[in-house]
DNA sequence: ATTTAAATTGAAAACGATTACACTTTAGTT
DNA sequence: AACTAAAGTGTAATCGTTTTCAATTTAAAT
């Protein structure tokens, strides 16, 4: 069923057809006819046909590390929301944390033709850089601040500085389980929030027991096994995830403290997670899924060329300390 | 740069160029200035104008009811994994449970072309049958057992009655917590299992102190309130999904009774949630990435248009119970 | 040196839409 | 009634590929 078919039985040209889907002049009596036969057949318009015409495919990119992970599944859910919206499809890739297949993606994107894309930025590396300024299509990138790129991300840095402070009216000795550092919102601005807080309470940043791990609970058990061991003093933990901060929780318990009296914790994320452990996890609340929403409204705007979101192309969100009983 | 820009420089003809790309007789000489042209050009053919002309489009639809829940986003990552080394492209589809949507997207992704579906099935519905009848693209559903469509789903039965007959071990007075008895596979299967081991036990069926509810946390809470209040004494309790037992938990402590001595308890998903509460919680694990995998085998093997991919259409996953402190 | 078969080639016709262009009709003004 | 502007219409070109078909070249076999 093409457009030829529904034109011949309408007893149109073609068109008229085409004008009857994408507006242009047509009288109302071969409006009705056309009407008719489209909706008896069922016809609709050749999506492809149509982008290769046009080279508009009606496609949003989306790059995601990983699916299995709850911040990413709900901005993703928060693009999904918001690209059907304004009756566009996403299309996946998947890069399963791999630096090459991020860039693999953006040029495979960009080629086959996506309207836009929105990349779930991890760290910026020079190549990654270069493949973001050649790529020609509006892209977005979510909670990373690339310089130069629109993108849309957490005030991490002002969230660790309040629930640091939060943890500073209890206790007094902090280690801090972060984030690899590479990562510039989740391992760097998380941390420098946390030393803020500390150097305005009078304490000297270059005492901070400070810790790496990597995102999962297991690494948080470890890394705070570790801290249990030499850092004896230590009466509050803050975590840069929720996951690191369970995983720590883990430890503390094993050694027999109790929390909050022995030793505080803190997370970020307010997974579900948080609400079944005991106690239940005190954290920051990030607006993963409202991240997602802006960042297709963001793209949304570029995409239609709009000279304003040119300017207002670095959206920064706010964030909730939820207070439950691990401090 | 297109085909002819390239042919062009290459002094061949288009179909030469074509031909490099999809195979074909091809001299080598002409292989080679073709290779060398298309490197130093960087030039990837149009998907679009492929797809138009050869009606494949490379693409596989998924759609899924929401993606901010653990299962649907393991299998999601399952599928995105497997679709990627087919050298696919998954377009996503997310009906925030709403059947018409389910329907809306199997009807449109039919239209666009894409080559295969996935469904991840939620329940069936009179309408729902008859697209998926109408449906001409090969389609698999996964986590239910539709009959006449292809499917990967879990032994929700075996699983529920071996972890009831562990259960059933240390306690006698069990209650369930189930998922809505119109999702075949999480409602009605499940508790199939539970009264199947009861009965084995020779406990009469009718006696389950059997609710209903929500898959979430709250849900599981409100639940367990119920029946503390009205079935003193009921030792065990066996939920659905993870969630609502973690809520169940939850209720259980709450009412100062201790886990496992007092109640036991148990789950379905083996959520990274299942490690942080205490007790960690005794539940099965279902395949979810595994079943993502295998559910673009089947598919991948019916569009193939392989013959005996339409005898093996259905596939029946195994499952672990995890024994952890909750039973 | 022929003949025959096989491999290589390019021109041109699709695929299914949109749209520029030129032509008709209609409506609005004087 | 004559003229003009606007609205309505169809033809045909176009988007970037793949693929059929017929022609040509090459290789193998006699």
């Amino acid at each position: 069923m093409t457009i030829k078919d529904i034109a011949k039985m309408a007893g149109v040209s073609v068109a008229a057809v085409s004008r009857y889907f994408n507006g242009g002049s047509l009288s109302e009596e071969k409006r009705e006819i056309i009407q008719k036969i489209v909706e008896e057949n069922n016809y609709v318009p050749n999506a492809m046909a149509q982008t290769m015409r046009t080279g508009k495919s009606g496609n949003i990119g989306v790059i995601v590390p990983r699916l299995d992970s709850e911040s990413f599944a709900q901005i993703m859910a928060g693009i999904a929301d918001e690209v059907e919206k304004i009756n566009y499809t996403v299309i996946l890739g998947v890069t399963d944390n791999k630096k090459e297949k991020e860039i693999y993606y953006i040029e495979q994107m960009e080629k086959s033709k996506m309207d836009g894309i929105i990349l779930m930025g991890t760290y910026m590396t020079p190549h990654l850089k270069t493949t973001l300024e050649k790529c020609l299509i509006p892209i977005v990138v979510t909670g990373q601040h690339f310089k130069g790129v629109p993108s849309v991300f957490y005030d991490d840095k002002s969230a660790m500085y309040d629930i640091t402070k939060l943890m500073l009216k209890s206790k007094k000795h902090i280690a801090f389980i972060g984030a690899p550092s590479i990562d510039h919102a989740a391992g760097k601005m998380r941390k420098e929030g946390v030393e803020k807080a500390l150097e305005e309470a009078g304490i000297d940043k270059k005492s901070l027991i400070a810790y790496e791990s990597d995102f999962t609970i297991d690494g948080g058990y470890e890394t705070m096994k570790k801290i249990l061991k030499s850092h004896k003093k230590v009466d509050g933990v803050i975590c840069a995830t929720d996951r690191m901060a369970h995983g720590a929780m883990l430890a503390i318990r094993e050694a027999g403290k109790n929390i909050p009296d022995d030793i505080s914790i803190t997370g970020v994320g307010d997974s579900w997670g948080d609400k079944i452990s005991s106690p239940q996890l005190t954290t920051v609340q990030l607006y993963y899924k409202k991240c997602g929403q802006t960042a297709v409204n963001l793209l949304w705007g570029l995409m239609k060329g709009e000279s304003d979101s040119h300017l207002i192309s670095k959206v920064m969100l706010g964030y909730s300390i939820i207070e439950r009983g691990s401090v």
